[in-house]
DNA sequence: TCTGGGGTCCTAGGACCC
DNA sequence: TCTGGGGTCCTAGGACCC
């Protein structure tokens, strides 16, 4: 590695928003919303959207009225869809650069110094033109000598704020232009500045990027720690955060509001017991056992009525990914944190240090032979094995229900068109 | 009527040890 | 009467990210 790194952070634009226009290029240039699920927010925004002062984030009946208005396209969110859309992004991203560093589902980091290329901005105009080209997918490229700086070159990229942009490209390199820029930047727009950070800062007297930048180290260590010092090292050029290697998560969580209130035991049981195996699904991916399960419940914080959240942890002697052994925990825990009369809104289920299936630890005391955890074993691979070949939830344990009367609600729901060849079929 | 889900890292403070 | 100093580990909670 050369010793003056330089990055790039390609983003696609407005990523929810622009997966669904693929498939409905009719679309183009009209303004289109994408909801959480629940169809409770609005998370993605196309650039018409924006302009009509659709909020990010924002309850979606707030803008309801707007929106009809408007005949903003609607969308629920489809993750199985814009994650499969992301893996062709960050593939075709891969043919064309050495290290790189999958950020985000619609973000990555990559350096150039490491490459043999003459004109930084010309190569990511390029990589701009394929992925484009490929996929239908539109992104914008900062490029800076340090992560910080690239987040906010290509924050400048995507808006071609002060004109900046060359193809969407923003080559942030020259400490002169940098000089010039960054008073205009807010805190809030710096990586790792939140509204808490930015706070204490405004306090002090510091409202832009270079002052931070150029702020006295040791007032900014005494009010922000570490974390705050290495971002002014990052304003100032000094790299400090290298591209990390995509590394197994060390929590995995599964939790999701419900589509109406939840009274019932049984129904909060089953809602668990489904959570429990979609997150056992992720941690068998990866190929890790969980070392401790957390679950909770909760009323909706909004609501006027009483609220009551509760939330309890269990450690395992020995880490297991078990499905059958976790989701028995759950409802033991359940048990212990329920009470009656509550209209529960949330519940959720958090898998807690993971570690490397291969590197476990066993109970010194105890004979670790357990014949009915081997026996699990065989019926779960079975499981997973028939469900990958006919699709999710064709077999299920019975505790996660039929009826599922609980579950979320998306009306709106494009189709997955890149992953169900049934809904392929669909496409208008 | 209607308000997402899934992560990471850091810090402070308590428990415990010698 | 009078109650040290230094270290580690764990946990909960805060802050931030997309």
């Amino acid at each position: 590695m050369s010793n003056s790194p330089i990055f790039a952070l390609i983003d696609c634009n407005n990523f929810y928003a622009s997966c669904e226009r693929v498939f409905q290029p009719k679309l183009t240039n009209k303004p289109v919303v994408v909801l959480s699920n629940n169809d409770g927010c609005i998370i993605a925004r196309s650039n018409e959207a924006k302009a009509l002062g659709i909020e990010m984030g924002a309850p979606f009946f707030k803008f309801r009225q707007l929106i009809e208005k408007n005949q903003v396209a609607v969308f629920s969110s489809n993750y199985t869809f814009y994650g499969d859309m992301s893996n062709r992004v960050m593939k075709s991203l891969q043919m064309m650069v050495s290290d790189m560093e999958i950020y985000s589902i619609d973000e990555a980091f990559f350096r150039l110094d490491t490459m043999a290329i003459n004109c930084y901005q010309e190569f990511c105009s390029d990589i701009r033109f394929k992925i484009n080209k490929w996929l239908g997918i539109p992104t914008s490229i900062g490029i800076a000598p340090t992560k910080t700086l690239a987040k906010i070159a290509n924050h400048l990229a995507k808006k071609n704020l002060h004109n900046l942009a060359k193809n969407s490209v923003v080559d942030f390199c020259d400490k002169k232009l940098q000089e010039q820029i960054l008073p205009q930047i807010a805190l809030k727009d710096i990586w790792g500045i939140g509204k808490g950070m930015s706070q204490s800062l405004h306090k002090i007297g510091i409202t832009n990027a270079l002052q931070l930048r150029d702020a006295c180290e040791m007032q900014i260590d005494k009010l922000l720690g570490v974390v705050g010092k290495r971002i002014v090292y990052e304003l100032r050029g000094f790299s400090c955060l290298e591209l990390e290697d995509i590394a197994p998560r060390k929590n995995i969580l599964s939790s999701k509001s419900f589509g109406k209130n939840v009274f019932e035991k049984t129904e909060l049981q089953e809602a668990l017991a489904n959570y429990v195996v979609r997150a056992c699904e992720k941690m068998r991916r990866q190929k890790t056992k969980a070392q401790a399960l957390m679950i909770y419940i909760r009323t909706s914080p909004f609501a006027s009525t009483v609220q009551y959240q509760a939330g309890l942890t269990h450690n395992f002697t020995i880490a297991t990914n078990n499905v059958q052994e976790i989701i028995a925990c759950a409802l033991q825990l359940l048990d212990k944190i329920y009470k009656k009369g509550y209209a529960y809104k949330k519940a959720g289920v958090m898998l807690l240090d993971l570690i490397d299936e291969q590197k476990m630890q066993y109970d010194l005391f105890n004979n670790n032979y357990n014949p009915q955890q081997e026996r699990n074993e065989v019926i779960q691979q079975t499981l997973e094995k028939i469900n990958h070949k006919n699709g999710q939830n064709t077999i299920f344990y019975a505790i996660q229900g039929i009826k599922r009367n609980w579950a979320m609600q998306c009306n709106q729901r494009s189709c997955q068109y890149t992953t169900n060849l049934k809904e392929l079929a669909n496409v208008s």
